[in-house]
DNA sequence: TCCAATCAGTTAATCGATTAACCAGAACAT
DNA sequence: ATGTTCTGGTTAATCGATTAACTGATTGGA
């Protein structure tokens, strides 16, 4: 005989209550009208039972499933995906809410059916997600279904989202240097048009600027930002005849080929050069020689405020759209040396 | 005035039939009793509202959600678990299945409660990820509702499983090997108690013993699988007088420590020692230099495959459960040479 | 011509909860 | 004595689909 789990009417008729009453006493509602010895006769037959509710059921009465949407336009690839993911999972499952995943690869015309598949599923609401810090325009089809973007603004700021403090984080690792006393600060970035780049990018010059220095000739730019393109930059930096005294590295990838190129100049780091960096990566930032000092890209914290910040706008869904900007920690290493 | 989603009895109205015909119409259901004009108005009026089936009536009803539960033991924290999540979520997505995720943090009594929250919803089905092959127990509270382990196997073989062919391709590196003429094969491992390691252990053993070498003699072990464990363990094989040719390390990182005390000793990669790996981690094995020659284990197949499993399940419950093997493709790159 | 089968639908029950509306009896005030 | 207010519930409607059971015309075969 295969046993159906038990319903609320089951227990309910175990306690000897109509299901109004079981439904009320378990879920402690229905103000004064439930005696304390009923809701706990209820309470018995429940554990009694091992009842478990139907949440599809209760979901199709109440209009709400306990379940976030998450689109995300590239789960796997990068390792901050998953720390995104973890924050949001754990703030979710705090409030009772489960994850619902769902990855456009990056393709747009995805991304509509992507987010009408999770509305067919009566999500409470929508986490889109981006792995890398951009400025986007929240689709459509979101209509009204509340949404809360992360890693990423929206162009006319009319959703919440939480962004990194990239400028904050910036001045942070630009203050370990300044705090050593180095002035001649060199910057290697990407060509690629990213938010991130502008930012750390005009923060570091207005940074340059403030000591009288003229940016443009500290700077150097690759095609891409990997260990090459780092590489490549460094070494144009580092064989000039004023060379700089100490790089900020737009990011971690970058700083390995930095440290490459001052190997094979025969500088060493962090005495005859410091190098600090950006997003600290967890498999190359500690693992270099010497670790290296860099500002962390808060992933973690970032889904966790993306949830908490859903979970507010289901309570009040005419509060004004909040745009976060999340404390890029400094992870102090040992790149950076006096000059 | 807000306006809901139009509702099924929206499109009958419009359409100018009861909501059965056109449930029936829209799913092609009901054989012929549907004729062709009104399966054609009915089709055009859901198309012309935008109507979108609320699934979580529908689930209510049929007590399908076409949403499968995923249970990870650690969702974030190695980069092979996206691979995992990713084949999976792909092979769900073209079945027209979404992925309800639950990370445990590797908490056995959260697995209980992870497992209890998914069923709460009505999922289809589980899928439970462990992030490195072993062997469980599969947990009571998941009942008869079908579960596919994933990177992991069932003490008793009751539930259908899908690990990496460690043996196959413990075998392919090492016929890389031997197709360079190497027989002294070293082999660096963890002492840890894992599968993998069992598994790649016993095959390299048989491998040597079947050219009638002593196994124990080129064996070396070290307290974990990281860089230094691997650079420790090859130093002691490395010194010896009559050093290994080539070396079969456990993993990738242990290669890295591999290559740290092969360069240390003068010794050139691959002209003095071949080396080849398990595990073929993106960062690391096509990183390094010369590119490392490793089997791969195939996370995103085995997450594919779980699903598809999974779902042959769903159709069919008294089925037999399978215990896969998936291959373990062999990446050939450049530190392998001729003896 | 008449009964059976087919066609093309409709009606109503159902899935398992939540909740608005109602109700009987006891206590209390006037 | 009688209306009012609590107490502690119950009844029945409802959420939005699916589907078993039924129905009223046609068509077809003998």
């Amino acid at each position: 005989m295969v046993t159906r789990p038990p319903r609320l009417a089951d227990v309910a008729k175990a306690a000897g209550v109509s299901t109004a009453t079981a439904s009320m006493a378990l879920n402690g509602t229905g103000g004064t009208r439930i005696g304390a010895d009923t809701r706990a006769r209820v309470r018995a037959a429940a554990a009694e039972l091992g009842y478990r509710p139907n949440t599809v059921a209760r979901g199709l009465r109440t209009r709400r499933t306990h379940m976030i949407g998450f689109v995300g336009d590239d789960v796997a690839t990068t390792p901050f995906a998953g720390q995104m993911i973890r924050g949001a999972h754990d703030a979710a499952r705090k409030a009772g809410f489960l994850l619902l995943m769902i990855d456009t690869t990056g393709d747009p015309s995805e991304t509509g059916e992507a987010i009408a598949a999770l509305q067919e599923r009566q999500i409470d609401g929508i986490l889109m997600a981006t792995m890398y810090h951009q400025v986007i325009d929240v689709p459509e089809e979101i209509g009204s279904t509340p949404v809360v973007l992360l890693d990423s603004r929206s162009a006319d700021g009319s959703a919440s989202s939480v962004v990194p403090d990239e400028r904050g984080g910036t001045l942070g690792v630009l203050a370990e240097l300044a705090a050593a006393g180095h002035r001649r600060i060199g910057h290697v970035t990407t060509a690629e048009d990213v938010e991130a780049r502008r930012i750390r990018l005009d923060t570091w010059r207005e940074h340059l600027t403030a000591y009288g220095l003229d940016p443009d000739e500290l700077l150097a730019e690759a095609p891409e930002a990997m260990t090459r393109g780092g590489y490549d930059t460094a070494m144009r930096l580092l064989t000039r005849l004023d060379r700089p005294t100490a790089i900020f590295c737009f990011n971690d990838r970058m700083a390995m080929g930095v440290y490459r190129a001052a190997d094979e100049l025969g500088l060493s780091i962090p005495d005859d050069l410091s190098v600090v960096s950006y997003d600290d990566q967890e498999l190359i930032a500690p693992e270099l020689a010497p670790a290296l000092t860099s500002a962390a890209l808060p992933h973690y914290a970032m889904g966790r405020w993306a949830v908490e910040e859903l979970l507010r706008r289901l309570d009040d869904p005419d509060a004004e759209p909040a745009g976060h900007l999340m404390p890029c920690p400094i992870s102090r290493r040992d790149s950076v040396a006096p000059v």
